[in-house]
DNA sequence: GCCCATCTTCAACATAAGTTATCGTGCGCT
DNA sequence: AGCGCACGATAACTTATGTTGAAGATGGGC
């Protein structure tokens, strides 16, 4: 259970789910086995799966960001979840009979499919790797819970900081930030929609956190200036992305394992 | 295959697993022995699981109402899913650390308690089984999904005719629906941690839809007056719930095998 | 049969967020 | 180089929903 080589810490689903469990080297095999298969582009808004499909493959997304979304007959939309690098679409979708939402592109984005067929040959002899990919779907449902909880509970200033928190410790853990900061592609016009504001809202309230200067946005990068006074007023608490504390892992009985390596910043 | 005496009828669990897929006796069989283990009875309010909790048994709710929720530091509570009669709380718990939300009874309950043994046991034979409770977690997360576009973009008068029509067809699906009516035990406050408004607003909108005379409550008990009417008055879409469509049901192999006699109003 | 809790309703008022509409900026295309 | 379009900022105004506080219902427990 030596630590191979380089790959896999540029890659983020390895990143991540290095965060829940030690994977053996053969898992590692098996989680870019998935990570390289089918790869299949998308430029920017368009849709990856369409509300009526019937679900065929797992997705797993390799480059680039995308969503998940929903629309009321009269067209108001709701964006139910993001997707970057690392993330895995739907696990078990091959259960259902029909998708009843969307899945789109955000930016130019890069997607693997994976067969039913391949999923079940690589976890059948990775059974950790399984396990991992199942903990990467839990928090998927955590997260939305939490996106809930948003949308229900926090007022406009709490939702955009709170995306922000979100989004930033979701990239790190994907080993994909850069001090604090990191990538941003999303437009006003989408954090409206994540967030169940109007556009003109989002622009009001995105200028009074940049006045009360927790972030920076340039480029599209998004640069925090003082990450706990950004959880302080989104009043985050991320036990949901369930990353555990400080590196400790699990081993393959639920035990606490030896802290890893896990390279935090 | 044939179809076993009246006992999985009455059984909310089964009534609602055979909405998608036919079940051999040996299924019933075990899901009853799922249905039956370690009843634990709460009162109404009480927490069933608490933040923090490290997940040692999947939930099966046999009779009552329960609730996940979520608190806010500062106390403000969301409601972020309903638990019904043969309900399951968390097929795949064990695999996270720690609970990152509470479950308390609604109204009193009993609680099957499923230990991860048990369950392997009772699915490693019956296939079919597990695969109708993955789709009932899929589902889960499903209506997660719609709370979620409840909260962003419906108004309070559609966030609640929807919940209404979402547990009349829920109910119904379990099979403990009246005609057009239903059990109805939740309290104004309950209504308003569940749709994110005041209770204030739930009291002054809630009238509205009774003086719109779309439904009619009384001793806890809703009827619904027009069921299609208060469907587009939610801007209802209940594909989310994957109940198929006229009781068509799938065989293992994912397609569509004969229509059951499913029981619909 | 009464009491105290909890639930529901109501009114008056406060405010966060939505709407509409305009304008500037920057960037990708042709 | 210049057109067109998506994006973001801003202002003025509207509205849905929140807040506070108080008064009726309702119902379970003793």
């Amino acid at each position: 259970m030596r630590r191979t080589s380089q790959p896999s810490i540029h890659n983020p689903l390895i990143h991540k789910l290095e965060r829940y469990t030690r994977l053996s080297a053969d898992d590692r095999a098996g989680a870019l086995r998935l990570f390289d298969e089918r790869h299949q582009r998308y430029r920017a808004k368009d849709d990856i799966v369409r509300e009526g499909d019937e679900p065929r493959v797992m997705r797993l997304v390799v480059e680039g960001w995308a969503c998940r979304y929903k629309y009321l007959e009269d067209g108001r939309r709701q964006v139910l979840g993001l997707f970057i690098p690392g993330d895995v679409c739907d696990l078990n979708v091959f259960i259902l009979r029909e998708m009843d939402h969307f899945i789109a592109a955000v930016t130019p984005v890069t997607v693997a499919q994976i067969s039913r067929e391949l999923l079940e040959e690589v976890t059948l002899g990775n059974p950790r790797l399984l396990q991992a990919l199942w903990w990467e779907s839990l928090v998927n449902t955590a997260t939305q819970r939490e996106w809930l909880v948003n949308l229900g509970q926090r007022t406009a200033f709490e939702r955009i900081t709170h995306l922000l928190c979100e989004i930033y410790l979701r990239l790190q853990a994907a080993g994909r930030s850069d001090g604090l900061s990191c990538e941003f592609p999303l437009t006003q016009t989408m954090i409206a929609d994540i967030t169940g504001l109007s556009t003109v809202h989002v622009s009001r309230t995105f200028q009074a956190v940049r006045e009360d200067g927790l972030v920076e946005i340039r480029d599209r990068i998004l640069v925090i200036h003082d990450l706990d006074a950004l959880k302080a007023a989104s009043l985050y608490n991320g036990n949901y992305l369930h990353l555990g504390h400080e590196g400790r892992h699990l081993d393959a009985n639920g035990g606490a394992g030896e802290p890893a390596a896990a390279e935090r910043e």
